[in-house]
DNA sequence: CCTATTTGTGTAATTTGTACACAATCTATC
DNA sequence: GATAGATTGTGTACAAATTACACAAATAGG
């Protein structure tokens, strides 16, 4: 840290800018999706972008970045998470700028996006198929948070973030398959969900095109807390 | 992120500081150790303090973090990962600072740090007698650091970069268990380094009193890429 | 009432984790 | 130089978890 009051000589003007920039994901038709405005102005003008802004002099870091989820796209209460800080001096071609990336989560169901006066259109993508390039280096935030996501599914309850407030199993199963890119199996898939005790039935059952399945809601008191259970095994030579 | 060139028209007086700190590990004598060195002006005057500073305009922030270490403390070619990005706006006294705390990795017997105009005193401290309360926000980046070590440290080989490059199967063992702060199995233990087949025999062994050990290097192949082997099965209620 | 479809449960085979015993190799001491 | 003590290294039986797959249950449609 700073050992010496010299260090503050330091001209305002040389200080870098800070934003935050968001990676908000849901789903949608069973699909992972993520959330992108239009930039209306150079630079990258016309192409998209992730929500996000500047944060504000008195202003923690979280704060600023549901404020600027919440002003350029209306979506609020979401689950927030810090992600990665990118510093790169050449991401901005204006100015040094150090952005403090998020992910956040919502449920489809629950919100719409609308646009504001900072963005021209905003829109969910799937995230398998981004108009690419993004602005700024928001394609490497936008793979950083999928990583992210992907792993922490899988000793974490992120996933009932993207959920409705109640479910059925065969749905939670493809929320989990959708994100980590493949097929579980349904015996042992019900079984380890059951055994971790996440889950209270709600008694109603909703059809599918076959026998009905169960509804069930996440128990109040595991909704907190980062780690519940582990869906599997890690694997062995994951990142090769 | 900023959609308007107005955003830009923020005055550089409104903008904050950004710092990059630094929480150094090493093994000490079979103990996880951490570097601090002491203030010598206010705020904070006298108190122990992660070794960091200001990040440059036009420098990328791992380049900062290197930086400052090298000049605060000598160390440098050490290993260096991005922890958390702390923005509380109380936690300098003076103004805004946001500070983006890496955490770096470094072979005891390699380096000795030596303390510069910067800093008055610079000290290793056992991570479980650190002095305290340390300067700013520092508790709390450390206890984070703590937590990300160990948790990394079950499915990554980052314990190698605590160790010489040659060291024995117990050796390891007892960085592990230094850190996990947990005894394992020695058994269990061998056997599952061995398989993940980390390790090349250096044909030599070391005395300890017993019988000697084996002396092993790593292979120059596994040394980078995050993931290698998970030590073993996440614990189920882990934060709790 | 039969078939197709989807949900839900059961179970055998395999793999992995755990606990602990025992052999091997050195030092120290008498 | 024999023996005890200490530490490294290997083996193995048992428990637990994972995997793969079979089968029962519940509904719709013809």
């Amino acid at each position: 840290m700073q050992n010496t009051d010299t260090a503050f000589e330091i001209p305002a003007s040389q200080r870098p800018a800070v934003t935050v920039d968001i990676v908000v994901f849901t789903l949608q038709e069973r699909e992972l999706h993520s959330l992108l405005i239009k930039r209306s102005y150079p630079p990258f003008q016309e192409r998209w972008a992730l929500p996000g802004g500047f944060v504000k002099l008195d202003e923690p870091l979280d704060q600023a970045a549901r404020r600027e989820l919440e002003e350029e796209t209306g979506l609020h209460d979401v689950y927030l998470e810090q992600l990665y800080t990118f510093g790169e001096p050449s991401r901005d071609p204006r100015t040094r700028v150090i952005s403090v990336a998020y992910f956040a989560l919502v449920r489809a169901d629950q919100q719409t996006p609308h646009t504001s006066n900072e963005s021209s259109e905003v829109r969910w993508f799937p995230v398998r198929e981004l108009p690419q390039p993004l602005a700024f280096d928001h394609d490497q935030i936008l793979r950083f948070a999928v990583d992210r996501l992907r792993s922490k599914l899988e000793y974490t309850t992120l996933a009932f973030q993207l959920l409705p407030q109640v479910f059925t199993l065969p749905e939670l199963k493809q929320t989990y398959e959708q994100i980590l890119g493949e097929q579980l199996d349904r015996g042992n898939f019900y079984r380890k969900i059951k055994e971790a005790a996440l889950l209270e039935p709600v008694g109603q059952v909703r059809e599918s095109g076959g026998r009905p399945a169960a509804l069930y809601r996440f128990r109040a008191e595991r909704r907190e807390g980062d780690f519940v259970f582990r869906w599997r095994e890690a694997r062995i030579e994951r990142d090769r």
